[in-house]
DNA sequence: CGAGGCCTTGAACGTCGTCAAGTGGAGTGG
DNA sequence: CCACTCCACTTGACGACGTTCAAGGCCTCG
């Protein structure tokens, strides 16, 4: 696992501006923090259970999600997450992994010190006011992910995640022509709505037979987007996403 | 709704000092916030999905509950607050909720004008820090709610959700004798796991015969702790409870 | 050309949901 | 003090949605 070029933090800055027009200084402590990037290879977990990181990381290409083996055998994926993400920031204040931090696909990962974040949020509240927020909207994601598991059948629940993945991932500049990157395997799906491998296979045939969607080699097509949001009822003020400032 | 007195947070002091000690300076700080105190009947709804909340509200005492009512009319609960919880702090930096609160049996609550809390946040970075790692603490229990959700059995559900809550009522002193107060519906519980209120009959059912737990009249009795545990496959890491300093 | 993932589909089974009826306890009013 | 009402809890019967088991197909990569 090599890497060492260090750089500045441009995918953050592009996420937090819009939310705040923020001030040079401000800019300069974000640029000036060092940044390891590391490729890790698809399919592999590199953050585990119990750890106790010093480094987080800041997701600049790729797709990672966040997991629990349970002590029965079975695997609960609790988020999904794409490029300008911080999947741990939590570690910032939570010394201990409840959980581990995969990738889906290839990724390549910006590493941030801890203690570096921690310098320059005592230095900039605002700063450190837009991290907890992305923290907080982490937390909003989660509580719509309980409700897809606890609330909605099997067809409501692909639909659902597929909606809210097909514009988180717009959102981030990764759409083209109504298909967006998702290299996510049937089994993974399975893992994240709490459904059995088999039981995905069949309701993705209902949504495709549907002419709703199309997810073949990494790629989710959305063919009829208002169909979709109505299979799955969804709403998407959960997502707590701001107008970009001009 | 009445309610004039200002008062002093003591239940929130009581629930950070134990994490970093406090400077007078800070301790100062947060005493002079002014707080509002609330008496709430139970069962009720008093933070609305949609609403932007100027207020946060600090549980003192009694249970409360946050959840939404999906389109489907079904209703899911995301979390249950105890005595000491804050509920809403994402309100300092989402402004709209995409979830209700309510009360589970009648509860008293301390209003805290967010912008005061906004103020403290921006002089005092050390508190900023305790109340960030509240909100994560309580993303990380949402994890495990999820995990429950998703990859558990209906008896399972059920003793793992009275494990957590067992001991989070226990660590706020709540406890005597094996017994805490849990003043909560099958309906509710049904809700809460993704069952229906005649399946958490049944696994409740289960419980009791096999001599683990008695939940009656608003409260849970903890018969065989290990056994308990055993069924549910309990791990309480996710909870992030810290020893308390002396 | 062969191996290993991942996807696909069928059949049988089981857990849990739905429907329905009845019990019990607390609070209310005659 | 005793009906009466309301609501939560309880239990049985039945059916549905989703799981498990098993087998086969497809694609990619070595």
């Amino acid at each position: 696992l090599p890497g060492r070029a260090y750089t500045e933090v441009h995918a953050l800055v592009r996420k937090l501006r819009p939310l705040v027009e923020l001030t040079s200084d401000e800019l300069d402590a974000l640029r000036s923090v060092q940044v390891q990037i590391r490729s890790l290879e698809g399919n592999t977990t590199f953050v585990n259970t119990g750890e106790k990181p010093t480094l987080c990381c800041l997701i600049l290409s790729g797709f990672a999600y966040r997991y629990r083996i349970l002590d029965s055998g079975r695997r609960q994926i609790f988020s999904i997450h794409i490029p300008g993400d911080i999947p741990d920031l939590q570690s910032l204040f939570i010394d201990k992994m409840d959980h581990s931090i995969g990738t889906l696909n290839p990724v390549t990962v910006g590493l941030i010190h801890i203690e570096a974040i921690r310098q320059i949020i005592t230095r900039y509240p605002r700063i450190a006011g837009l991290l907890w927020r992305e923290t907080l909207v982490d937390a909003a994601i989660s509580r719509a992910w309980m409700a897809r598991i606890g609330r909605r059948n099997a067809d409501q629940r692909i639909a659902h995640l597929l909606c809210e993945l097909f514009i988180r991932t717009s959102q981030a500049g990764l759409s083209r022509q109504g298909s967006v990157p998702l290299p996510i395997t049937q089994t993974e799906l399975a893992d994240s709505l709490g459904l059995s491998g088999v039981q995905v296979n069949r309701s993705l045939r209902q949504l495709r037979t549907a002419k709703l969607i199309e997810l073949r080699t990494g790629t989710l097509t959305v063919l009829d987007w208002d169909g979709l949001r109505e299979v799955a009822l969804f709403d998407e003020t959960y997502l707590h996403i701001r107008a970009h400032v001009a």
